[in-house]
DNA sequence: CAGGACACTTAGCACATCCTTG
DNA sequence: CAAGGATGTGCTAAGTGTCCTG
């Protein structure tokens, strides 16, 4: 063990150089002057995507059956026939939507005699192939330390080649440098198109974007690109347009590069910028509450619940084509119920509906008499299915926002009451005299009390009862730890008192004791903690906030201030995106 | 001014890896 | 040193919002 010690810490060391390294080596980019409008870069050199593997056909022992009969079916139904078998453990295998999307899509990449005999799902029977990729994961699982090895290096090479780009000079990290290998579609929640076939992509799909005067990216041999262009004023280096939803995909740099941190800042600054007129905003949509015209009324209603409730803009969305998901904007009649009484509280407005990737906001919320009232008025004759604000969309409602202060736009009103509900919880929830643990405490509270505020909710992990009660059952054993320690130090303090004189043993033993007890509560304090900051996140997730509304200079300064260091609150990867802020925010920033 | 093309941010989940602990 | 939990990463879907066109 001695030597694996040694080890650890070398190893930790030669960490610790290399990071520092990376930190001399960091593009400041946020001290230089930045491009003229509308510019991205002025070079730009990579080496093209990255495409996932060819198809491996199925060995001859593994077989597929249709009606109780062997099959072998040709290449391309075969992939996809596995695409499926890979699935058959998920629930969503058993959904008839996804069920019938995947046998329609399937059926059109099957060869003209295939297509004549296979007409029945049911009658389909995957299991080898099933059993055959179970297999294979299980042989990962069980792959061996030096195996695991080999794998890795293989795939560093990939990202040593791949991952980066050159841009203006400096060596960037990019974001999604593979393509998405072919598979079956799988939506979020109640989505129409789920099963159906998300095709390969082929070089010919795919549009470099890149210098003119870089070395081009070649394409794998025997195929051509779709194009190559030279377009810098947008940050993609290659795109190809996906056939589920027809939209298009891109390959961007990492959040650590100046592309995105730039952008990122400058959403901030915008934010900012709205607390300086947010005041206005609100006496004007407070006013406009009662205007003559319904559409400004509307407009001022679905103003107050996003800036009170940090709704969601609510585009539209074409039916059948996505999950039956609202914001703001889109909300129908059955989304609300009015309560003129409720828990004690007038005029409640009760939300039930399914916002972004189908996840449910469900919350009562008192509003004013105004705003209730108009409410009634929007929903007189209508029916369920019918739009609540009739008479407003996105479009307008930025339209209107940007003639209030440039830039603005609904979504801003997100980032500026994320922030600001962090900045004003962490300073009453801190205080000077805890300990750090204390401190991190209060800043997850912190962290907390945004997710909420923007409902970003996860699944509650799997193993979340069984974790809960491992750690409560340490605190107990922790707790009797310490009385049993306490009972020590007592006992040593006596037999000190009685016999000792001021030097002997009997001293320093009573100062060991002292210190156990002491090492013994601060363990428990930090178990308890622990466990309270747990219980309080079972379902609640911290970290898209933490990555996309909290302005990073407030944590910084908060770091600062109250002397907690930052690698308390950001990991390796959120300090690298934050670099520009953790380098540039002094004490004194209020955001 | 609607509709589509486009570009870019935001989102949760599955999986990989790291770390602790018995 | 393995198990099991915590933490970090990759993936890609699902939003927002702008611009252009007819």
């Amino acid at each position: 063990p001695k030597r694996t010690k040694e080890e650890i810490a070398e190893a930790r060391q030669l960490k610790i150089k290399k990071e520092e390294e990376e930190e001399q080596n960091r593009w400041r980019w946020w001290e230089e002057e930045k491009y003229e409008d509308g510019v991205k870069w002025k070079f730009l050199e990579h080496k093209g995507p990255y495409f996932p593997p060819e198809y491996q056909p199925i060995p001859d022992n593994v077989n597929f059956y249709y009606d109780g009969k062997k099959v072998k079916l040709s290449l391309l139904a075969e992939e996809v026939a596995v695409f499926f078998s890979q699935m058959l453990d998920h629930e969503y295998t058993t959904k008839k939507v996804f069920r019938e999307n995947f046998f329609q899509d399937w059926r059109k990449e099957m060869t003209h005699e295939e297509r004549l005999l296979i007409k029945d799902l049911d009658k389909c029977n995957f299991g080898e192939i099933h059993a055959m990729h179970k297999a294979k994961v299980e042989a990962r699982k069980n792959m061996t330390k030096e195996e695991k090895l080999v794998l890795k290096e293989a795939n560093q090479k990939i990202v040593n080649e791949y991952g980066y780009c050159l841009l203006d000079h400096h060596k960037e990290r990019i974001g999604n440098f593979k393509i998405e290998p072919p598979g079956l579609f799988r939506g979020r929640g109640e989505h129409p198109k789920q099963g159906m076939l998300k095709k390969r992509i082929q070089p010919e799909d795919v549009i470099i974007n890149c210098s003119k005067e870089s070395s081009i990216p070649v394409p794998p041999a025997g195929h051509h690109w779709k194009e190559i262009r030279h377009d810098n004023t947008v940050t993609w280096l290659a795109s190809w347009t996906e056939n589920i939803q027809g939209s298009i995909k891109y390959i961007m740099l990492n959040a650590n590069s100046k592309l995105k941190g730039e952008k990122d800042w400058e959403k901030y600054e915008v934010a900012r910028k709205l607390k300086t007129c947010v005041d206005g905003i609100r006496n004007q949509y407070l006013q406009d509450l009662k205007s003559k015209e319904m559409r400004t009324r509307q407009r001022a209603v679905a103003l107050y619940f996003i800036d009170k409730l940090a709704l969601r803009a609510g585009n539209e969305k074409e039916e059948g084509e996505t999950a039956d998901t609202v914001g703001c904007c889109s909300l129908r009649v059955e989304h609300i119920t009015l309560h003129d009484q409720l828990d004690g509280s007038e005029c409640v407005v009760e939300f039930d509906f399914l916002g972004k990737d189908s996840i449910r906001y469900y919350n009562k919320v008192p509003v004013i008499k105004k705003v209730f009232k108009n409410l009634k008025l929007f929903l007189e004759n209508k029916q369920p299915g019918d739009e609540l604000f009739d008479r407003l969309n996105t479009i307008t409602l930025n339209k209107h926002l940007t003639s209030l202060m440039p830039g603005l736009t609904a979504k801003v009103f997100r980032t500026y009451n994320a922030s600001i509900t962090l900045q004003q919880q962490l300073k009453e929830l801190t205080n000077k005299a805890d300990n750090v643990a204390e401190k991190l405490l209060s800043y997850n509270r912190a962290n907390r009390a945004v997710a909420i505020l923007c409902n970003h909710q996860r699944a509650p992990p799997k193993t979340f009862e069984q974790s809960m009660a491992n750690l409560q059952a340490k605190i107990d054993a922790r707790k009797e730890k310490l009385a049993l320690a306490k009972t020590e130090l007592k006992q040593a303090k006596k037999d000190a008192k009685t016999k000792g004189s001021p030097d002997s043993k009997l001293q320093s033993l009573v100062e060991r004791k002292k210190a156990a007890v002491k090492r013994c509560e601060e363990q428990l304090l930090k178990m308890e903690v622990q466990a309270t900051d747990r219980e309080e996140n079972k379902q609640i997730a911290l970290g898209t906030s933490k990555l996309n509304y909290l302005d990073p200079r407030i944590s910084v300064a908060w770091c600062k201030n109250f002397e907690v260091p930052v690698e308390k609150i950001y990991n390796k990867t959120q300090r690298d995106k934050f670099a520009w802020a953790i380098d540039m925010t002094e004490v004194d920033f209020v955001f």
